[in-house]
RNA sequence: UGAGUAAAACAGACAGUCGCGGGGAAAACAGUUUUUGUUUUCCAUGAGGAAAGUCCGGGCUUCACAGAGCAAGGGUGCCGGUUAACGACCGGUGGAGGCAACUCUAAGGAUAGUGCAACAGAAAAGAACCGCCGGAUGUUUCGCAUUCGGUAAGGAUGAAAAGGCGAGGUAAGAGCUCACCGGCAAUCCGGAGACGGAUUGGCCGUGUAAACCCCACCCGAAGCAACACAAGACUGCACGAUAGCUUGCUCGGCUGUGCGAAUUGUGGCUUGAGGUAAUCAGCAAUGGUUAUCCUAGAUAGAUGGCUGUCGAAUACAGAACCCGGCUUACAGUUUUGCUCAUUCA
RNA sequence: GGAGAAGUACUCAAGUUGGCCGAAGAGGCGCCCCUGCUAAGGGCGUAGGGCGGGUAACCGUCGCGAGGGUUCAAAUCCCUCCUUCUCCG
């Protein structure tokens, strides 16, 4: 297994941090990704994308990263603050278009009533 | 024009907008002797031809200097050159393929020695089983049997059978003799050499060295997760002759009141056998000189998304100390040289 | 990033001085014994992959991760690639 954070403002870093939001948060499978959220008592939205090597070459690893990245990025200032999100990327990802995710990605959101009520 | 062959270049571009890495500048705040940290704004900049596989070769670092000797082990293998070095590259030689351009080639030694060659076959290395021929003996219906010789032309086996093929020759045969071809040796000529050519001689015991080996040349070991400096939880070990370290052994030498060590930070970390252009030397690889340029340096790991235009933008694919090669993956586009075929002049 | 090891029937595997090797052995499968019945245990037997041919017995050919090479002959020797696993802070 391996695991890549993603530089954002704050991001999750060290390996047992996946481990808690795996093991203690709740999780939202997708057919490009699956979600993991986890509530937490911090002011701010904290974020782990993890790519393993089942996906393919680190190419193709960087890429559904980016995707992944780029579509939070988006969402983020919507969600509610004070949670841990690691998203999975699945096999499916190779070659998905950029539209299909952002929608799935929302979806699974809603689903975890990570945003904040207007 | 078509087919082929060799080499080289590119690897979407431009505009707008949101976002990321490190760098520079300015401002504000915290703190303050300098310094440093955070935030905001602006500026220029930011993956490859293979960044990949890690198959070779270096630089660099540590092992005190990277040293001495011996042994073992490993690598390379036609010749000459290039290079920091190489198993790479360039030019040739021999061999193989192609009408040709051109391509491929682990290509030293089998009379230095040892081993192996299953099955089949008389025999797998100094070969008489059958056959052929001659002599003797027996039987004597001219043949057969036994025995002693000669013989590698023929036979069956096998991947491979004792130079090939033809003629002469002979009891039958045989490089026994001769012509041509192959291979070997000597001499001469050409070449820097591998080697090529000519002449003469003699008539020549298979294959395997990517089996051991012989000959020639080369190689100390590990690797940036190396290592250096600073801090160092834990208290684990040692405390004056042992311990540890350098592939093995011998020598030589080092460490020391500290050693080991989770972990953290900084350095190593990008100016280099560098690129570009011109010119000179060389068939070329490459080298010299001059001018000019500075072009990622992250540390969970930065290049992405959207919109528009171009006829179409789509392959393989992401730096992690850095270079020189090799190998493997790969959509498409462009350019140049050459060869063959066809048509026209 | 670097260093190393392995790959053979469905599974675990033996076999690398090159030769009667498509391949020992075990699990497996079938039958029998044991038991009221099953499991376990014991005994006996058996197929071993693909393609082609043959009524059948059987024969030919390709297969030891993949592709080349050396050799008369390769699971074994040499080269290139693929996959899996381990170690190094």
């Amino acid at each position: 297994m391996r695991c890549e954070g993603k530089r954002l403002v704050t991001s999750l870093t060290e390996n047992y941090e996946f481990q808690r939001v795996y093991k203690k948060g709740q999780s939202y499978p997708g057919r490009y990704a699956v979600l993991y959220y986890l509530k937490t008592n911090r002011a701010t939205v904290r974020m782990g994308i993890t790519a393993t090597k089942k996906i393919g070459k680190a190419c193709v690893r960087n890429r559904a990263r980016r995707l992944i990245y780029e579509n939070m990025r988006l969402v983020m200032p919507a969600m509610k603050p004070g949670c841990d999100v690691v998203v999975v990327a699945r096999n499916a990802i190779v070659g998905s278009d950029f539209f299909a995710l952002g929608k799935e990605l929302k979806k699974l959101l809603q689903k975890a009533e990570a945003f904040s009520d207007e």
